[in-house]
RNA sequence: GCCACCGUAGCUCAGCUGGUAGAGCAGCUGAUUUGUAAUCAGCAGGUCGGGGGUUCGAAACCCUCCGGUGGCUCCA
């Protein structure tokens, strides 16, 4: 019998016969890594721990702690679900159960959608069969033998997607009890691995995403390899119920929405101070990064979006209406207009980069299913520029909004980002050596000054080359804010030039970019990530000046009058009610700083501080807290967590 | 747009299988004059999302429209 070797990680070299499993291995060498493995890698790839060894191997045991074993958990959940309701409802037909992030669905063809209960009776089944401790085996097996055993058992959509893959493909099936599926794996050696889990929610979904297919009913559910981890996750989501930017706009008035005009916030006056202080913000940015705020049309003639490419590829989701004989579109981006704005004017090399900027009002018809609280509504706004310079000046360009974004998201404290750079597509338009030229630029000068970033091959917009940037929000999600966006296209649809130092007319490069992306969406993620308590600079309200009893509502008005001089919001409430239920109004209202003034305070001139997370500092001198307050605000500053 | 669920007072919600609406908070009025997360009492407040239908009778059942929520391929 011939032998391999076989190691395990952090282990010796041991010889096996070939046709040895990784699991007998794992057992042999490692047998409390055995317990706990969900999956093998051998020589780095992921597969079963049943897997035979057939020749020297590097073996390295996966479990669910890791983000592949994870994954492999998640999957396996996944059939499981996918079995109990087989074996509940007969009828239902299978189609695809992936994973996601820290989640998984799997879609099924069913007459009637699941109702919450069928969802409980499912999680029950699903306990049931695991408890079972099915084993789980994998069959690799021939196309033509796959597909007669899916058409046997009437699994019309497992053969349809055999008929999309080929012959030369490796096709498996997994089968668990009476249970078999058509899937890649890997999975879990039997049933009993998987004990901690919770079905999620329930939703229509089309078979392959495609509107024009059936409606399939798909089921969210979640697995952890502990108790702990699961329950750690199901908080993670009941906080961010909590922090939910609707629920808390709500709660601390900021914006409102009215079936009037649907998908489109009104924001209240608190809001608007928040939303004001934000523009403000990046304006301030505008004069230390040499840009020109513009303020463009909102309404053009549909001569222009024929031109820009809009009427072609944006028509559904724009605005239209004829007056006088002439129709008119809303404009839903700025682009066009400042192309209008760089041609109003011959302009020469001298002049470039021209950076112009635009926080116009944008209003795109979003369908109406997918509208959703500030992050997907149909009129906004964006922190919107766009650049135009030479070829040459790209790198340059890049560097400097690097540095911005950087900025940017220190100040509003997003740590972690993620920053992708795509490249072209296939039906990529522009001329190929200018793509490849910026291309090659945007990778050097990502390489130069970021530490780690993806390369999506292909993602790019058809019009150029382009980099997203995710920030983690404090719950860990991620969310795409800034977006650099370079355009070949539109300088040639407009005929947009500049006069080189030869004396030559040349076409400029436009970039499109955004820091904070659209101001709704940011003001959405942005009250998520700090869950109402925002920073003094943005506080609608940053004191609340709160009198004892009446006998000092005038030095509390004149308390309020003072900050007031000096720049600084606040609210004086002097009704008759007892301090103590004052202080829980204004925490329930989420205000950074309160200002207590009893007659004490009077007589000394002082007011008593008490701050949010902190509670009572004590007195302190009103023209004290003054210039501390205003150095906080125009610095910036904001609540460190462990403040807290 | 499509599928499911939801829409009751300003807010959060109760209202069982149909018998013509209720609580807490907020609001208003009065009393209390208060020292770091809720003082007490009274009053007022609702086309039960809109429209249509079934019924002796509809917040509840049916139809329809409006709005909201979760979703609608990071591949078997």
């Amino acid at each position: 019998m011939t032998k391999i070797k076989v190691s395990i990680h952090g282990h010796e070299k041991r010889s096996y016969p070939t046709s040895t499993s990784a699991s007998d291995i794992l057992k042999d060498i490692a047998p409390q890594l055995f317990n706990e493995a969900v999956a093998v890698k051998v020589n780095g790839e992921l597969r079963d721990r049943e897997t035979l060894l057939m020749e020297d191997a590097e073996v390295e045991a996966v479990t669910a702690a890791s983000h592949d074993g994870h994954d492999v958990l998640l999957h396996s959940t996944s059939h499981l679900m996918a079995q109990a309701c087989k074996q509940l409802f007969p009828k239902v037909k299978v189609t695809i159960g992936p994973t996601i992030e820290n989640r998984f669905y799997y879609d099924f063809d069913v007459d009637e959608p699941f109702t919450d209960e069928d969802l409980v009776k499912i999680e029950d089944r699903m306990k049931e069969i695991a408890s079972e401790g099915l084993s789980i085996h994998r069959q690799e097996l021939s196309r033509n033998d796959a597909m007669a055993l899916f058409k046997k058992v009437g699994e019309s959509y497992k053969v349809e997607i055999l008929e999309d893959l080929s012959d030369d493909d490796t096709i498996s099936a997994y089968s668990q009890g009476d249970f078999t599926d058509l899937c890649r794996g890997p999975h879990v050696p039997s049933t009993d691995f998987i004990k901690h889990f919770k079905l999620l929610n329930s939703a229509g979904a089309y078979w392959r995403g495609d509107e024009n297919n059936k409606m399939l009913q798909r089921i969210y559910g979640t697995a952890f390899a502990t108790k702990k981890q699961l329950k750690q996750y199901l908080n993670l989501l009941e906080e961010a119920k909590k922090r939910d930017h609707r629920k808390l706009g709500k709660e601390l008035e900021l914006f409102m929405y009215n079936p009037l005009s649907a998908g489109s916030p009104f924001f209240l006056p608190k809001g608007t101070i928040i939303y004001n202080e934000l523009v403000s913000y990046i304006q301030e940015l505008y004069l230390k990064y040499g840009y020109e705020e513009v303020i463009s049309p909102q309404v053009f003639d549909n001569e222009l979006w024929r031109k820009s490419g809009h009427w072609e590829h944006f028509r559904e989701y724009m605005y239209n209406f004829e007056l006088g004989g002439r129709d008119f579109g809303l404009k839903p981006m700025n682009c066009p207009a400042h192309t209008l704005i760089y041609s109003s004017d011959l302009r020469s090399y001298r002049d470039l980069p021209i950076r112009i900027a635009d926080f116009g009002r944008l209003h795109r018809y979003e369908k109406a299913g997918v509208l959703s609280g500030l992050t997907r509504v149909r009129s906004f706004s964006q922190d919107d520029a766009h650049i135009f310079c030479s070829p040459d000046q790209i790198g340059t360009e890049i560097n400097h909004l690097l540095e911005m974004v950087d900025e940017v998201y220190d100040v509003f404290d997003f740590g972690d980002k993620e920053i992708t750079l795509s490249t072209r597509p296939e039906k990529a338009m522009g001329d190929e050596t200018l793509w490849n030229h910026a291309e090659t630029i945007l990778k050097d000068t990502l390489e130069g000054s970021v530490t780690d970033f993806n390369i999506e091959e292909g993602e790019g917009a058809f019009y150029g080359p382009k980099i997203d940037f995710n920030v983690k929000d404090a719950l860990g999600r991620l969310h795409q804010l800034a977006t650099i966006q370079l355009d070949f296209t539109l300088p040639d649809r407009f005929d947009l030039t500049y006069v080189d130092e030869d004396g030559k007319e040349k076409r400029p490069v436009m970039i499109h970019r955004a820091i904070l992306g659209s101001l709704e969406r940011f003001f959405g993620v942005y009250l998520e990530h700090c869950a109402g308590d925002f920073p003094l600079w943005l506080a609608p309200v940053q004191v609340a000046v709160l009198s004892v009893s009446e006998k000092t509502a005038d030095y509390a008005e004149k308390v309020g009058m003072e900050l007031k001089n000096a720049g600084i919001r606040n609210e004086v409430d002097i009704r008759a009610d007892k301090i103590g239920a004052k202080i829980r109004k204004t925490e329930l209202s989420k205000t950074n700083v309160m200002l207590i003034v009893g007659e004490k305070e009077a007589e000394a001139g002082t007011v008593s501080l008490r701050r949010r997370f902190l509670g009572d500092i004590g007195s302190i001198k009103l023209t004290d807290i003054i210039i501390e307050m205003k150095d906080e605000i125009n610095k910036k500053r904001r609540l460190k967590k462990s403040q807290k």
